[in-house]
DNA sequence: GCGGTGCCTTGACAGGCATCAATGCCCCCC
DNA sequence: GGGGGGCATTGATGCCTGTCAAGGCACCGC
């Protein structure tokens, strides 16, 4: 650990050159910077899929970030069922939520081969002292992962399974699409089970609304390939649509 | 509004002497740093139920801090159908998803007579940079946002409308007795049709679950007053519970 | 090539919750 | 004191989704 030997040529400042650059903590970080910056981060080698980054009650002392791959994070009840909280894409910020008590509260576990940036957080919080700009991006990432859970919680709110799934669908569609990726064509990292159980279903539901969607001709799906058809039906699907069920009523 | 002339007596440091000095910003900053916090802060008089701390898309400039009463959150979808996202007691932050984007992405409205602190973001960042406890707590409190909605979506997963109102009803127990006040018997300060929209749920169940659960002497409920007569059952109810459904077949 | 094991899909069924509708209560305002 | 509106409760009904069960498919190791 203390001596690596290995030639790393392509993780030396892989801050500045790191595609996720824009969405992770060096934006807006001027390049001298940066440099403070890289000595703090540790990056690992590829993980392979299933291997956890932390569990649930481990002491916090990182934060972690995916530089590719993605990964759950999810709770375990007492009787052992698991509940998975959110599936996060590179440049997603893992770990937050360890910082309120100084331990994790949610389990990460990788969903395909992974490769992780760990943050020591009491070093980041030093470092961000000194960089203004840091501290800032930081605050900044915070607020988006609450923005992110909370659109979750719209979504879990919004009763029906039609239009929870479509919404996860769209919440992939953008991120893979703020990642670089085709918007209209990916592979679900996740398999059905994992979906159902994030989104409070039944594994057989989601298998019927997949079908269902691909016999509108909203969706091709093929296992876990997907490819929107029609972006603005599925936007329909998830978002206030006027289509079917009005939903709650408005206190407006 | 520059030249306030009344007395402010009660109002002045009222940081260090406010009740919820250990949930708020000030927890572990040191008298005199608390000082140059509370140049910050502008407190307001009293506002009267149903109004906005700020709206959708408003400019983000501050974040907010009820001393007292009950704020809701939520968005409105285009077609006028609103969506809560959280229940927001004193000490807890409103306003942080603002951050992301620089626009506030949901609106806050009090559910009763409040009294809110505001605190002008740019001033605050500032100040943390020079006081590196309130740096701190900053974050801390930002992550215990991030936890308190993972805790929702758990809430939310766990597909029973049974579960959801048990786990709703818990959080409120720990949160009033957090802040002084019995965990045991409080008035809801939401109406029946907010508890259900925030659970995805329609009003008419919640009302039969709350029958449900006086008929088996878990609560005794008489409008919005609740007294929660059976903790352990209540904690049953919402928590693994070997009770009944299994709920989600787990993966490990 | 074979069997095994996950994972996904499809079908049948029953129960639960949303929906619609009506009633009652309380508070506020006239 | 009377009327009205918001909110809560209760009942009847039908659809949707969870559950159980079976079958198919792909990948892996032997």
């Amino acid at each position: 650990m203390s001596t690596t030997s290995f030639s790393l040529r392509s993780m030396q400042r892989a801050c500045r050159t790191c595609s996720l650059h824009e969405l992770c903590l060096p934006l807006g970080v001027s390049d001298t910077d940066i440099d403070l910056l890289e000595k703090i981060v540790h990056r690992s080698r590829p993980l392979p899929r299933g291997k956890y980054l932390f569990r649930e009650g481990d002491p916090f002392t990182s934060i972690f970030v995916a530089r590719s791959g993605a990964v759950k994070s999810f709770t375990v009840a007492p009787d052992g069922s698991e509940q998975i909280i959110g599936f996060h894409l590179p440049g997603e910020l893992l770990g937050l939520d360890g910082l309120t008590e100084g331990v994790h509260a949610a389990s990460a576990r990788t969903l395909e081969t992974v490769s992780v940036c760990e943050v020591p957080f009491e070093r980041l919080e030093e470092a961000a002292r000194q960089i203004p700009a840091l501290q800032h991006q930081l605050l900044r990432l915070m607020s988006r992962e609450i923005t992110r859970r909370e659109e979750q919680l719209l979504s879990l709110g919004k009763q029906s399974p039609e239009r929870r799934l479509a919404v996860l669908l769209l919440s992939l569609s953008v991120r893979f699409s703020q990642r670089g990726y085709s918007a209209t064509r990916f592979l679900l990292p996740m398999a059905r089970l994992d979906i159902a159980n994030f989104l409070g279903l039944a594994a057989e539901t989601v298998s019927r609304l997949l079908r269902r969607y691909q016999d509108t001709g909203v969706l091709a799906v093929d296992g876990r390939s997907v490819d929107i058809l029609d972006l603005s039906a599925l936007r329909a699907l998830a978002g206030a649509d006027g289509a079917e069920d009005p939903a709650h009523p408005s206190c407006a």
